[in-house]
RNA sequence: GGGCGUUUAGCUCAGCUGGUUAGAGCAUCUCGUUUACACCGAGAGGGUCGGGAGUUCGAAUCCCUCAACGCCCACCA
């Protein structure tokens, strides 16, 4: 067996043991396999993104759950793949394409799109190799990209079989329209927040000034698109107006007051001067009501040319103006400070504006229904749980999905226009046939589908569908996704609803909502705080499992992630001691490498105790990890490893380490080694790295290789006796110690240790060695009676042993002294406590007998107890 | 406006269906170069479990209410 270098070197490691694993064929499961399959698909990645820490959580965790159920036997299939980001990658290019002095439009569509391609083989991998740093064990075989020409095809299925289905139409309908990003975005995509503004007041008088009206408006520049004020029907103060006109000043329009009871007779003035172009309320009014729409907002989110004076003009400047225009005109009652709700592009962050548009829509309703079904009959289950609500929530309330994109990069919408009439012809490609007005000339939509139209199918799309194939007849369902809670309603509700349509089945059985990784404040990180945290820095310095391990240890799903950099600090200090215990227990199997499992009566206290201690870690795990609560699991690894088999175990074993006859030398190497196996193997889908390098130490075939070693099963030796002897001795070595730091008794300074016991005796005798290294023991000596004590020793109590520790002269009778005066009024608080539950009618007549019961032996051991503390100290006195 | 979540030691969090002397890691302090590890070991201090009220023999745990923080949805112009 080698001998360990003094530190775990991870950049080495991580290379090696990647390149091995890739090699191995381990990332790549057949799909012709007898074993069950797990399948995870990784939430595609943008190529305009670099990886950071969000990226590095998702990922870790989908890592831990593959490299878990692999381990498991399941035919494990990770599938990586990117996401072409229409709008985030479009604004790239334009931006990459103006520092070379190029646009968009003087390249025209083909010619943006070569750029864009280019673009995308440069940069577009970038996260793809991130992710193998960070030890991700994906299946690179199958990598995909939306824009592939599989994936692609099957966008287009969906889209002329969901039209000819009359679930996807084109409309006139109000929109989101990012004048940054130059496009329509659906609802899901726009953000609100909440500004400081104002509430301007404007009087309307009627065309003869036989009265007039004021409306309350945050957007005073729309005005000139207003085709109507909207008064609520039962407000008296208007009752009389309804149906009489008013005239709009500036650009003296008249216009009717209707009345409708969307309008609160509580807010501003109780007149709503109606815009049906450029607001959602309106425009549904304008339906309702037959108003004219007039869009005096550009797609430039510039002013129209309603009037000329105001043309081109940006909104605020408008605004401004406008309202300076009115106060001249004498038609601006007041001005209110008002605080609004702006709605914001998710990706720009630019303020949206709402705009009648042209667009291709997705029929919601029938979609929803069974989307909401399976959450319901529990075919998908959503961790955390309470994701339910507003998964429900999002979809009983959903509208219909504007889809169309006005960009290019993106799929184009298979979507055909007859030249002269305009009919609209749906299907994989230009019909050849002429159009019923004789016209021969069809032109293409020129629009693109929203990019999550085709992550939405991603499940199956990156399977073969619509194919028939045998990866898609292996691996979907898809088993579990995992992803960030921020994009579900924008692609884990549309993956329901498409698959659901598609395939007829969900497309996955669970799906696992993680939150956003914050500062150590609590705050975002973001590029402007410089708050960030660089996952590939912290791979550089600290190594990639040390990154995995500060992601995972204490991770919540139910809460979001406060990280800083201690946490890398913890798990590097943990995976050397992972490392240093290794090392310890190669040497200690210098001479006997792979020690053979001893018969049954050969294993120790301690073996037998390790052992259980073992199974019930080896259980703990394997059931959080299957209810996804990774920080548990590692928890209760961290707990086993560094307390019980570090702290305690390795430490009672060395005296038997050391000494080369004992008997059950062999014993305690194979229960070391054992654990050590277990260990690594339950660690390894949290670092995987670290393990397989230690593991290749320890197997016993050659080419086995720890990602796909087999899951660890409980080995069901523990016996309770021992884990009660072994609990006795932890006891008073605990105690021991205690009293001897708070004597100030120097480790040197060794001292006979006496048990008065009776069943206990024998197994105290025995451990005697453990007693000398733990407990500073010269020797152990086990007595029927307390009789002969001297009475300056000190004495530790427990029911089934008291220990007394003569220390001659070294004892300082006031420190012992007070000591037990401690002792003795914790256990009258303890008593006092007892009895008042005891002595309490109520609670003997109610509470359980059990319970009841319980408090009286407590009763009975703690006066056993207090009475011979109360002894010692009357001999002390 | 509606909904959800969080609030336990200085910090990060465990404490599941009510009965434990309320726990862990980090940080702090004391002691320690014991042949795996000072990225270590041993030990200590530190919490009336956000406030209030309630149910119960018994509440960190259940009900109500209030507060702070965070998130989501709605959009009253």
């Amino acid at each position: 067996m080698k001998e360990l270098d003094k530190y775990f070197t991870p950049e080495t490691a991580e290379t090696k043991w990647y390149d091995t694993w890739e090699k191995s064929g381990a990332f790549t499961p057949d799909a012709n396999s007898p074993k069950d399959p797990y399948t995870i698909m990784i939430p595609p990645p943008n190529i305009t993104g670099k990886l950071h820490i969000g990226h590095a959580l998702v990922n870790t965790l989908q890592d831990v759950v593959i490299r878990f159920k692999r381990m498991q036997g399941y035919n494990a299939l990770w599938l990586p793949g990117t996401d072409h980001a229409s709008i985030a990658t479009e604004a790239k290019v334009v931006e990459s394409l103006k520092k070379q002095g190029l646009s968009k439009e003087a390249l025209g569509r083909e010619g943006f799109l070569k750029h864009a391609w280019a673009w995308k083989e440069e940069y577009g991998g970038f996260i793809i190799k991130q992710l193998r740093k960070l030890g991700c064990s994906c299946d690179w075989s199958r990598e995909r990209f939306t824009l592939d020409e599989g994936l692609s095809k099957a966008v287009r299925k969906v889209f002329i079989d969901l039209y000819n289905e009359g679930l996807i139409y084109k409309g006139e309908r109000l929109i989101n329209w990012c004048p940054c990003c130059h496009t329509s975005i659906s609802d899901a995509e726009v953000e609100y927040s909440e500004e400081p503004s104002s509430l301007w007041h404007i009087r309307y008088d009627a065309p003869d000034k036989s009265f007039s009206l004021t409306v309350a408006t945050t957007r005073p520049e729309t005005m000139l698109g207003d085709t109507g004020v909207a008064v609520n029907p039962k407000d008296e103060r208007y009752k009389n107006l309804i149906g009489k006109t008013v005239i709009v000043p500036i650009v003296n329009r008249e216009i009717k007051i209707i009345a409708d009871p969307f309008v609160e007779t509580e807010f501003g003035t109780g007149a709503v001067k109606i815009t049906p172009a450029h607001d959602f309320n309106d425009f549904n009014a304008g339906k309702t009501h037959n108003l004219e729409i007039i869009r005096v907002i550009t797609e430039d989110g510039l002013m129209g040319d309603v009037v000329k004076k105001y043309e081109g003009m940006d909104i605020l400047t408008a605004r401004e103006q406008i309202v300076e225009e009115l106060k001249q005109l004498g038609n601006l009652v007041k001005i209110e400070p008002y605080t609004h709700n702006v709605g914001k592009c998710y990706r720009c962050h630019h303020t949206v504006e709402p705009m009648v548009s042209k667009q291709w829509f997705v029929k919601m309703e029938s979609l929803a229904k069974p989307a909401l079904e399976v959450v319901k009959n529990k075919e998908l289950t959503i961790y955390p749980p309470r994701y339910e609500k507003i998964y429900n929530h999002w979809l009983e309330n959903i509208q219909d999905w504007c889809i169309s994109r006005q960009l290019w990069w993106g799929h184009r919408i298979p979507a055909y226009y007859c030249e002269k009439c305009g009919k609209i012809y749906v299907g994989e490609e230009a019909p050849k046939h002429a159009c019923a007005c004789g016209c021969t000339t069809w032109v293409q939509d020129e629009d693109t589908l929203d990019t999550w139209f085709s992550s939405a199918l991603w499940p199956f799309s990156t399977l073969g569908w619509p194919e028939k194939t045998k990866d898609f007849d292996t691996f979907f369902p898809t088993s579990t996704l995992i992803t960030g809670n921020d994009i579900l309603f924008f692609w884990v509700i549309r993956m329901v609803f498409s698959s659901l349509k598609q395939t007829g089945k969900i497309p996955f059985n669970k799906v696992v909502l993680h939150g956003l990784v914050r500062d150590a404040l609590g705050r975002k990180m973001s590029k402007s705080l410089n708050n960030g945290i660089d996952p590939l820095e912290a791979i550089a310095e600290y190594g990639a499992d040390a990154l995995r391990f500060s992601l995972v240890q204490g991770l919540s799903l139910e809460v979001d992630l406060r990280y800083s950099k201690d946490r890398l600090d913890i798990a590097k200090a943990f995976i050397n001691k992972l490392w240093n215990s290794a090392k310890f227990v190669f040497m200690a199997l210098e001479d006997n490498n792979h020690p053979k499992k001893p018969e049954t009566s050969a294993f120790a206290p301690e073996d037998n105790w390790i052992l259980g201690k073992l199974d019930q870690t080896i259980a703990g795990v394997t059931k959080e990890l299957d209810t996804f609560e990774f920080g548990d699991a590692l928890q209760k690894l961290y707990d086993f490893f560094w307390n019980d088999y570090c702290s305690w175990y390795i430490e009672m074993v060395k005296p038997r380490l050391y000494d080369k006859e004992n008997p059950s030398r062999e014993a305690a190497q194979y229960v070391l080694a054992h654990g050590l196996t277990v260990i690594l193997k339950l660690l390894h889908p949290f670092l995987p790295f670290v393990t397989e390098e230690l593991y290749q130490n320890l197997k016993t075939d050659e080419n086995e290789l720890l990602i796909t070693a087999p899951w660890p099963e409980m080995s069901n030796i523990a016996s309770a006796q021992d884990s009660e002897n072994i609990e006795l001795l932890q006891y008073f070595i605990t105690n021991l110690r205690n009293v001897r730091a708070n004597m100030n008794i120097e480790p040197s300074k060794k001292t006979s240790l006496i048990f008065v016991a009776k069943e206990a005796g024998d197994y105290l005798k025995s451990a005697e060695p453990i007693l000398q290294k733990l407990a500073f023991a010269k020797a152990v000596e086990i007595r029927a009676n307390k009789d002969g004590i001297p009475d300056n020793a000190i004495c530790i109590e427990h029911l089934k042993a008291t220990l007394y520790i003569p220390f001659e002269d070294l004892v300082d009778i006031e420190a012992e002294i007070a000591r037990l005066q401690t002792e003795k009024e914790k256990y009258i608080t303890l008593i006092e406590r007892v009895k008042a539950k005891l002595t309490n009618e109520k609670f003997v007549e109610k509470a359980p007998a059990a319970t009841v019961a319980g408090e009286r032996d407590k009763l009975k051991n703690y006066e056993t107890l207090l009475s011979s503390i109360e002894e010692r100290l009357a001999k002390l006195a």
